[in-house]
RNA sequence: GCCGAUGUAGCUCAGCUGGUAGAGCAACGCUUUCGUAAAGCGUGGGUCGCCUGUUCAAGUCAGGUCAUCGGCUCCA
């Protein structure tokens, strides 16, 4: 568990950040002059690049929020030498101080310049230019199309503070029946300090990698046998889930809903019915043939809630109907797109339907924003982004349908006083929907929870109750995850805490590290009380000695380090670390136990005991 | 699926132009019984992702395949 990568992670988690000035990294959205350098810089690196490699042809070339890149159509692809080759060119161009100039030109012109230069890119792109046309020339011989804007002299860009980081394809116009080229993207700033800012937060990003966390901290794992996209959970990984599912269901019986578990597979009848196998089927697996019938692995688990729904008559009085399930889903993901927990092709939704009357939308969705509050911000989540979407050009339903359901949406994101934007046109064709974005620790957003109407499901499986007026109507369904995924949430959340889980969360809570073999019988009989006491606690039996112990321990991320020695044993306590709070001081196992206890049941990220009735010192 | 890179012990990695594998940590054993981030010594452990080919000889070369990583595309 422990290798020389683990002690840069352990040595970077232990030092705190150093108390010199923070620097603030700017935006390019924000900063007029670091946008204008990234324009430029990137129109350097091609230029960099067409000296080096002739045969380049120069694409687009745009700003990004960390830097710039480039695209190019070259013979051969770029190597991780070319990258340091064009560096060293890019820092001589700047070096020339060659001026930046904007001219604007006529259409014929610019085609005549670029046929000049055998650029079919570039008159690709000029086909698609609206008047003014204009071109930045850098220095006597190098142009490129481009609005701008850019620095006056390339004695602007700081040789010091950019980098070029990666090389990779690209499709042009980002469509997968063009032509492949070659992307080199790079970063750059205006100062060097910002550069290594820059890459301190790559580092830390890094560093809160869920892949890397779930290997060191024997979460889950990937297993090639089994084959791509299918997750592990290995024990301490699937006592956390446990845990957070517990919580989940609690939450979900306290907010009204009743849970159902359904089948995995079903007759592929089933999706031709919901529709999947007209729009979906690219995105499934392949049906499997049993007794001459065949079955189909669920994608999702709506049609199940649905059938579920239709297997008796409904009454208005029923609803609404709100049922929730952990629904594993199977998806076929194209090769090369899997990415840990978080892009998988076996997943669990937290999945849930409610079906009510069309006078109850408002209600409904403002119950389920509520729950998604409770929920997310249980894990520390509690700034959102709030997207809703509305009728696209291609939908299902009528008009009104889809306006009064639009109208309950943002009915409930007005009681619920969030602030929302709209997404005109972006809805699903089967209706409405509401996303939620999550922010992490480090600022990147994460969209895991949506709320969607459905007009299509409850018309094709002909759903209906019995209305008031003894008629039939069709009900409203409402599909909503919290989550999303939970392997996909179980990622985005060890990243946000970087593997420091809360106390309540943690799949070792306390671990007792006896200083010596002679407390063991001590240490035995206090870890059976914690367990009996629902405590996850746990024995260091390793026989290191104590700065091992807690070093490992550290290392594995436990909230609460418990050492014991003949002192401690003698008082019945233990000598409490805590790596959230550092030392709490030698408090007595019958507080440890109840304090520990209480944590739990309150969902504490910590242990914490005030200064009463400590042992001694 | 596409472009590029990578795949050697549980982990992190070394192994030059082909001559049947190494280190540190981990594991195990012994000694040490130790007080807040690494005690000492020793031992075991790999058909070098998989398949095929070239060669007297393949971790090393070639082709294929699977997986991973960075992107593109797509998406929970």
């Amino acid at each position: 568990m422990t290798g020389p990568e683990q002690e840069t992670v352990s040595s970077v988690a232990a030092t705190t950040p150093a108390p010199t000035a923070p620097v603030v990294l700017p935006k390019t959205s924000e900063s007029e002059n670091l946008l204008k350098i990234r324009h430029s810089m990137s129109h350097v690196m091609a230029m960099a690049v067409q000296k080096l490699f002739p045969k380049a042809q120069v694409t687009i070339g745009p700003w990004t929020e960390a830097g710039f890149y480039y695209d190019f159509d070259n013979p051969e692809p770029f190597t991780e030498a070319d990258l340091k080759a064009i560096k060293k060119e890019m820092g001589k161009i700047i070096g020339r101080k060659l001026p930046l100039e904007r001219i604007e030109v006529s259409r014929e012109e610019a085609e005549r310049r670029i046929k000049a230069q055998n650029e079919p890119y570039k008159l690709e792109i000029l086909e698609r230019l609206v008047e003014p046309i204009t071109l930045y020339t850098l220095g006597e011989q190098w142009w490129d199309l481009c609005a701008g804007p850019h620095v006056a002299n390339t004695s602007e860009l700081n040789p010091k503070a950019f980098e070029l980081e990666s090389v990779a394809g690209a499709y042009w116009r980002g469509d997968e029946t063009k032509a492949q080229l070659q992307r080199i993207y790079g970063t750059a700033w205006e100062t060097a300090d910002q550069l290594s800012e820059h890459r301190r937060r790559k580092e830390e990003a890094l560093r809160r990698d869920h892949r890397r966390l779930g290997k060191d901290l024997d979460l889950f794992s990937i297993e090639d046998e089994a084959g791509a996209g299918l997750v592990f959970w290995h024990p301490r990984g699937a006592r956390m889930r446990l845990l957070i599912e517990d919580f989940w269901r609690q939450a979900h019986f306290e907010g009204g809903y009743e849970l159902l578990y359904t089948p995995h597979v079903a007759d592929i009848s089933l999706w031709k019915t919901s529709g999947h196998l007209d729009f979906y089927a690219e995105s499934m697996f392949g049906p499997m043939e049993v007794d001459e019938r065949q079955y189909q692995l669920k994608p999702m688990n709506c049609p199940f809630h649905v059938l579920t729904y239709a297997s008796k008559l409904r009454s208005y009085r029923e609803l609404p109907i709100r049922w929730a399930e952990l629904g594993t889903v199977y998806r076929y993901e194209r090769p090369g797109v899997m990415h840990g927990l978080m892009r998988v092709r076996g997943f669990t939704q937290d999945d849930a339907h409610v079906f009510c009357l069309p006078e109850q939308i408002s209600d409904e969705i403002l119950r389920i924003l509520n729950l998604t509050e409770r929920i997310l911000s249980t894990f520390d989540f509690s700034n959102y982004e709030i997207n809703l979407s509305t009728k696209p050009d291609k939908a299902i339903g009528d008009d009104s349908v889809w306006e009064l359901a639009t109208k309950g949406l943002i009915e409930a994101l007005e009681r619920k006083g969030w602030a929302y934007k709209i997404d005109e046109g972006g809805g699903a064709f089967y209706g409405p929907k509401i996303d939620l974005k999550i922010e992490d620790a480090i600022g990147r957003m994460w969209q895991c929870s949506t709320i969607q109407l459905d007009f299509n499901l409850p018309e094709r499986f002909e759903l209906d109750y019995i209305a008031a007026d003894g008629s039939k109507q069709r009900p409203i369904m409402i599909h909503r995850a919290i989550f999303g995924s939970l392997e996909r949430f179980f990622g985005i959340m060890t990243e946000n805490y970087a593997g420091d889980f809360p106390f309540w969360l943690a799949p070792e809570q306390i671990r007792l590290l006896p200083v010596t073999d002679e407390v063991l019988g001590y240490v035995e009989e206090l870890q059976s009380q914690l367990k009996a006491a629902g405590v996850r606690a746990s024995i260091d039996r390793s026989g290191d000695r104590l700065g091992k112990l807690i070093r490992t321990g550290e290392q594995m991320k436990i909230p609460v380090l418990a050492v014991i020695g003949a002192k401690e044993a003698e008082q019945g306590a233990a000598s409490l670390r805590s790596r959230r709070d550092g030392d709490l001081g030698v408090i007595t196992k019958e507080r440890l136990i109840t304090t520990a206890q209480s944590a739990n049941q309150d969902r504490e990220a910590s242990l914490c005991f005030d200064d009463s009735g400590n042992v001694g010192e």
